[in-house]
DNA sequence: CAATAGAGCGCT
DNA sequence: AAAGCGCTCTATTG
């Protein structure tokens, strides 16, 4: 059972409760156009758990209780069901956020173990009711991070997990998507059995944890998150800059969709698939290079290469295509529109990096996703990056590993051609260009080192030799040679696979593999009976060793920053392999030696081969070469 | 009308 | 038979 505390004297006597425990979990409904954005949200409910107790806080809910059963009724003119508007008696006295929180203060800002359920957004929802003392300090716990640690492979919801530990199966009308919807009692009960819930996972998993090896990077978890906290002010835009590049591309645009309908001598839905394969191939008369997997001719980028150049339509289609991305993701997305909210908040974007986002080990993003920024080395690429903007008085500190995950191969294969590359300074291409082709480093040709990228995505990602013919503009039977080459050259490479196969394979109950940091990746697929299944599982074998320990690495790093992180000095992003700050002029060449640092200082050679970075300094994205 | 699937495309 | 993501748009389904 709870208390539900509506009363000064009863959030007093919750506020000793909990008090008196070393931890507790909590949970918070928000309301709200932005009720997902912690920086400007509004809570309305808030739930605590702990040994023996579980209290429910409502602060400010518009609901009692539900006047009418129905939902819909029969207009008896029309004879149509209609929706019945929801009407609700009063709610009962609340108690104010101010007064609660300021009860609440000394318990968040305590050294307790402070638990929820993807606790960044529980936390900084909170951390604005206690202004000027920015985020509760650690230590913390999260039970989506530690469901995602004991199986990435599994749904993480908290409804889902309680569903599968505990059998318990509330909320059928999904309250906390939207809970002034709802009546009092209704919400009171659900936000009752999140807090509870979360509480008994964490007594659950905690010790799972332990169990399995995986305390140290538990440990790194709870450090990377206190870091996205810090990273919870979010990211300074030039708004001005994004409303006029708005401007250019939307006259851009209306060019470029006069064009298509131009060359294809009509108007049709320039974003309909169907409409565009019917103008291509059946209109144009253009042969299908490429299926869809339901088998429909495919008209992506891809298929049409070969066509550019050669047919107005697909030329114009694909000039249309690249503005229309950039303008509607990257520049509507971030403003907004009649149909969709903005993203900018007091000037600044908020993504949100979830460190639980992958199998793998890496940060996803969203809301907006920053790590698919166009390349900055694309014209639209620059004008996107160049919006980050520092405050005045205030630099850009931009850098990225150098061939991390090459390295952290020639780590895992050992000595050889590829590992003395890299000890000699050589870049890892060319170093494989070098052996594959039988000429020196310095005779190493463009064409030569296209290969050797196409060789290292056949290693990292399990491609064939058909892809690697692709990619390097040559027949499948000079790929099958080079590969055959590059497997005599760097036999250390495939010993390094088969033996990581043989290893996690044996493995159980079930197959896993450990990064360099100790994370654990499971792979039951390895022992599927169905050898497509198999064959994947062992390509995302290699992938996971290699980019989950790439993970691991930029995640000590972001941890090692955000500890000797200098006054003033904000960390912005992070991007796979990169790191992005702000950090004041006056002490930027400082910033960037503990950026450095952080990133590959001594304490961060933790391969056989060296780690490289080279920080740049700048007031814009796109100076940073 | 809302939710979901499919195609496509941006990134490391 | 190329690993890991999230967003937008259209078309389909409940």
């Amino acid at each position: 059972m709870h208390q539900l505390v509506t009363t000064p004297d009863q959030l007093h006597d919750t506020v000793a409760y909990f008090e008196a425990q070393d931890a507790f979990a909590f949970d918070v409904e928000t309301v709200g156009e932005h009720r997902g954005v912690p920086a400007v949200n509004e809570i309305t409910w808030l739930s605590l758990a702990t040994k023996g107790a579980c209290a429910v806080i409502p602060l400010g809910h518009p609901n009692g209780e539900r006047l009418s059963k129905a939902t819909r009724r029969k207009n008896k003119a029309t004879g149509e069901w209609e929706p019945v508007p929801a009407r609700f008696t009063d709610p009962p006295k609340q108690l104010r956020p101010s007064q609660t929180f300021a009860a609440l203060e000394n318990l968040f800002f305590s050294d307790r173990t402070k638990i929820a359920h993807n606790a960044p957004f529980d936390l900084l929802s909170v951390a604005k009711y206690f202004p000027g003392r920015g985020f509760p300090p650690p230590p913390y716990g999260d039970t989506i991070v530690a469901a995602w640690m004991l199986d990435e492979n599994r749904l993480l919801g908290l409804k889902s997990l309680d569903r599968e530990r505990y059998g318990l199966d509330y909320d059928h009308d999904n309250t906390g998507k939207c809970v002034e919807k709802h009546p009092f009692s209704q919400v009171q009960e659900y936000a009752y059995l999140d807090g509870r819930s979360t509480w008994l996972l964490w007594q659950d998993m905690r010790p799972r944890l332990t169990a399995e090896g995986l305390d140290d990077m538990w440990a790194l978890e709870m450090d990377v998150l206190h870091c996205l906290l810090h990273m919870g002010q979010g990211v300074p835009v030039d708004t001005t800059a994004l409303a006029e590049l708005r401007t250019r591309l939307r006259a851009e645009m209306e060019h470029a969709e006069a064009e298509v309908y131009r060359a294809a001598g009509r108007v049709f839905n320039l974003g309909s698939v169907p409409q565009k394969q019917k103008i291509l191939y059946e209109e144009q008369g253009l042969k299908p290079r490429k299926r869809t997997k339901t088998g429909a001719p495919s008209t992506d980028a891809e298929a049409l290469a070969p066509y550019k150049g050669r047919n107005k339509v697909v030329s114009a289609l694909l000039d249309y295509q690249e503005v229309s991305k950039i303008l509607s993701t990257y520049v509507e997305g971030y403003l907004g529109t009649d149909e969709k909210p903005t993203q900018i908040f007091n000037g600044r974007i908020y993504p949100m990096l979830r460190q639980y986002g992958t199998v793998t080990g890496r940060f996803s993003c969203s809301a907006p996703n920053v790590q698919n920024w166009p390349r900055p080395d694309t014209v639209w690429g620059k004008a996107i990056r160049d919006l980050v903007d520092p405050l005045p008085g205030f630099k850009l500190l931009v850098a990225d590993y150098a061939q991390i995950e090459q390295r952290i191969l020639a780590h895992f294969a050992g000595a050889g051609a590829l590992w003395q590359g890299f000890h000699d300074g050589i870049d890892a291409h060319t170093a494989t260009a070098a052996a594959v082709f039988g000429v020196a480093p310095e005779d190493v040709t463009k064409q030569m080192r296209q290969v050797a990228k196409a060789i290292a995505f056949a290693i990292n990602y399990g491609a064939g030799p058909q892809k690697v013919a692709d990619m390097s503009h040559t027949t499948l039977r000079r790929a099958k040679q080079i590969l055959a080459t590059h497997e005599k050259q760097f036999p250390e490479v495939y010993r390094y696979k088969a033996k990581l196969l043989r290893t996690v394979r044996s493995r159980r109950p079930q197959p896993y593999l450990r990064t360099l940091l100790g994370r654990k990746r499971r792979l039951p697929d390895l022992l599927s009976h169905d050898s497509g299944r198999r064959a994947k599982a062992e390509r995302q074998l290699v992938n996971s060793h290699i980019q989950g320990s790439n993970a691991d690495m930029t995640k000590l790093a972001m941890v090692r920053l955000n500890r000797n992180r200098l006054p003033g000095m904000q960390i912005l992003l992070s991007v796979h392999d990169e790191i992005a700050a702000m950090c004041p002029a006056d002490i930027a060449e400082e910033g960037s030696r503990v950026l450095h640092d952080a990133m590959a200082g001594p304490e961060m050679q933790l391969l056989s081969v060296p780690v490289t970075t080279d920080v740049k300094i700048c007031d814009r994205w796109s100076e940073a070469k």
